[in-house]
DNA sequence: TCTGGGGTCCTAGGACCC
DNA sequence: TCTGGGGTCCTAGGACCC
C-alpha cells in the first residue's frame, strides 16, 4: 500500500525562537549564529526580513554584516533550541507515533494510519501548525507525498508558512520542472558537473541515459539521484539509532603555529568526545585527528586500534602518535578537531587483560562524568587540558 | 569575502590474505 | 623473469545536509 507522508520544517528555526522569546525582535532582520566579536563564524539562522538583504545561513557573519549592517546580530542559544524542539516532539505526537526527527527543526511522520483521525490530510497538516504556532509562536511549513524526499521538496517549495500535498502518482510531474539543485543530495560541485552536461532540471535528470551519468559520476551515488528524479525515495520512517560517529572540533580565533598551545586543546576535545561515548554506552576503535591549515586545506590522521576503548587514556595516547604526521607540514593551524569512528556498545566488562590498569582508569572517569553530570562538562579538567583551558573557552561555544 | 560545528555517506588506492 | 583475481580492511579525502 503507498503510504502518505508528511514532512515539517520549522522556518527559520532559530531566528523565529528568539523572535517568539522577544517580540521586540518581530519583522526585524535578525541574524542568529557566532559570537558578537567573533569574525570567524557564520550565520545560522536569519529571519526572512535578513534574507532580504541576502543574507543566508553558512555565510560568514562579516558578509552578512556588510550586506546587512542594520541587522541584529545574536549568538546561538542551543540548550534552548533542544527544548523547543523537543516539546514540538510532542506536538506531533498527538497526529502520530510514528515520528522520525531528521534535524532539530525537521522531522518526517507516517500519517496513512492517522489521516481518518482529522478527517483529511489537510485537516491533519493545520492542526499541527496551528498548534505549534499557538504553544511556541513559530510558524512551520509542511509538505505531504508518498515518501520523504518529495515531501521534503514540497515543503521546501511553500515556504514559508506553507502547506502543499502531491497525490500519489503525481511525484514525476510536480519534480519535472524544478532546477537539479532542490534533489537533497545535489550540492554545488554535483549541479556544475550535471549543468556542464545541459542537464539543467529535474526532468533532464531523469531523461539522461544511464551509462553517461556513470561515467561522469561513478557507479552508486548518481543512480540513487536519477531514481530520486523520478519521484521514488524512501517511505521508511525509523527512530534515531546509535550515532555513526562522534566528534569535536574548533577553529582559532587567530591561525596559530605553536604545537605546545594547540596539544592541550586538542586533548579536552578529546575529553568531551569520549564523555559524549560513555555516555551513549558505547567504545571506539578508530581516533582521527582532523587539521585544517592557514590556507583553509584540511588534513585528517587516523588510526584503527585492535581493543575499543572509551577511556581519554587510550584516546589520546593515539592522537601523541598522530601529531607527529600533522606537525610536518610546517604551517599555521586554523582548526583542530578530533574525531571517534567504528564504534560499537561497550563490552569493557569483558575484557580479560590490562584488568588492572583499566579499572583504575575506569573509576576516574566514572567518578568524573557522574561530576559533569551534575555540574556540567567544564566543571571538571583532567592534567594536561589546564593548560588548554583559557584559549579554549573563548573559542569554545 | 573568506569560509562553524556536528554529522552521514561514498570513493579510491594500497596492504594483505587466500 | 614475469606474475591471477577476489575479498576485506585501513587510510585519506571529499560532497553533502542542517
Amino acid at each position: 500500500m503507498t503510504k502518505r507522508i508528511l514532512h515539517i520544517d520549522m522556518d527559520a528555526f532559530f531566528a523565529s525562537v528568539e523572535m517568539a522569546r522577544n517580540p521586540l525582535l518581530k519583522g526585524k532582520p535578525l541574524i542568529v549564529g557566532g559570537n558578537e566579536d567573533d569574525l570567524r563564524s557564520v550565520v545560522a539562522s536569519a529571519s526572512y526580513e535578513a534574507r532580504k538583504f541576502g543574507v543566508h545561513s553558512a555565510m560568514p557573519i562579516v558578509q552578512a554584516k556588510r550586506l546587512c549592517p542594520n541587522g541584529i546580530f545574536m549568538r546561538c542559544s542551543q540548550g534552548i533550541y533542544n527544548e523547543v524542539c523537543h516539546r514540538i516532539q510532542i506536538i506531533l505526537e498527538t497526529a502520530t507515533p510514528v515520528i522520525q526527527m531528521a534535524s532539530i527543526d525537521e522531522a518526517n511522520l507516517d500519517i496513512t494510519g492517522s489521516i481518518h483521525l482529522f478527517g483529511d490530510e489537510e485537516k491533519l497538516a493545520r492542526h499541527l501548525k496551528k498548534s505549534i504556532f499557538e504553544q511556541e509562536h513559530i510558524s512551520c511549513t509542511i509538505g505531504v507525498a508518498s515518501n520523504k524526499m518529495v515531501a521534503k521538496i514540497a515543503a521546501n517549495e511553500s515556504k514559508p508558512d506553507g502547506y502543499l500535498s502531491i497525490p500519489n502518482g503525481h511525484e514525476r510531474l510536480f519534480l519535472a520542472p524544478l532546477a537539479v539543485g532542490k534533489l537533497p543530495g545535489v550540492g554545488p560541485h554535483t549541479q556544475d558537473a550535471l549543468e556542464s552536461l545541459g542537464v539543467l532540471t529535474i526532468k533532464q535528470l531523469a531523461e539522461v541515459p544511464e551509462q553517461i551519468l556513470k561515467s561522469k559520476f561513478g557507479e552508486q551515488g548518481i543512480l540513487s539521484l536519477q531514481y530520486a528524479a523520478l519521484g521514488v525515495g524512501s517511505d521508511e520512517i525509523t527512530r534515531r539509532g546509535a550515532p555513526k560517529s562522534i566528534s569535536r572540533e574548533t577553529t582559532f580565533l587567530e591561525d596559530i603555529a605553536d604545537w605546545l598551545a594547540i596539544e592541550p586543546v586538542i586533548f579536552r576535545l578529546s575529553e568531551h568526545c569520549a564523555h559524549t561515548l560513555r555516555s551513549e554506552g558505547l567504545e571506539t576503535k578508530r581516533i582521527t585527528l582532523k587539521v585544517r591549515y592557514s590556507d583553509f586545506s584540511t588534513k585528517s590522521f587516523s588510526k584503527t586500534v585492535d581493543d575499543p576503548t572509551a577511556l581519554d587514556v587510550d584516546i589520546i595516547a593515539v592522537l601523541k602518535e598522530l601529531f607527529f604526521k600533522a606537525k610536518v607540514r610546517r604551517a599555521r593551524v586554523r582548526l583542530v578537531g578530533v574525531n571517534l569512528s567504528k564504534l560499537s556498545y561497550n563490552q569493557h566488562q569483558l575484557r580479560l587483560f590490562n584488568r588492572e590498569k583499566t579499572e583504575k582508569w575506569e573509576r576516574l572517569y566514572e567518578a568524573v562524568d557522574i561530576m559533569r553530570g551534575k555540574m556540567g562538562f567544564d566543571a571538571v579538567h583532567v592534567g594536561k587540558t589546564l593548560e588548554g583551558r583559557v584559549k579554549k573557552d573563548r573559542s569554545d561555544s
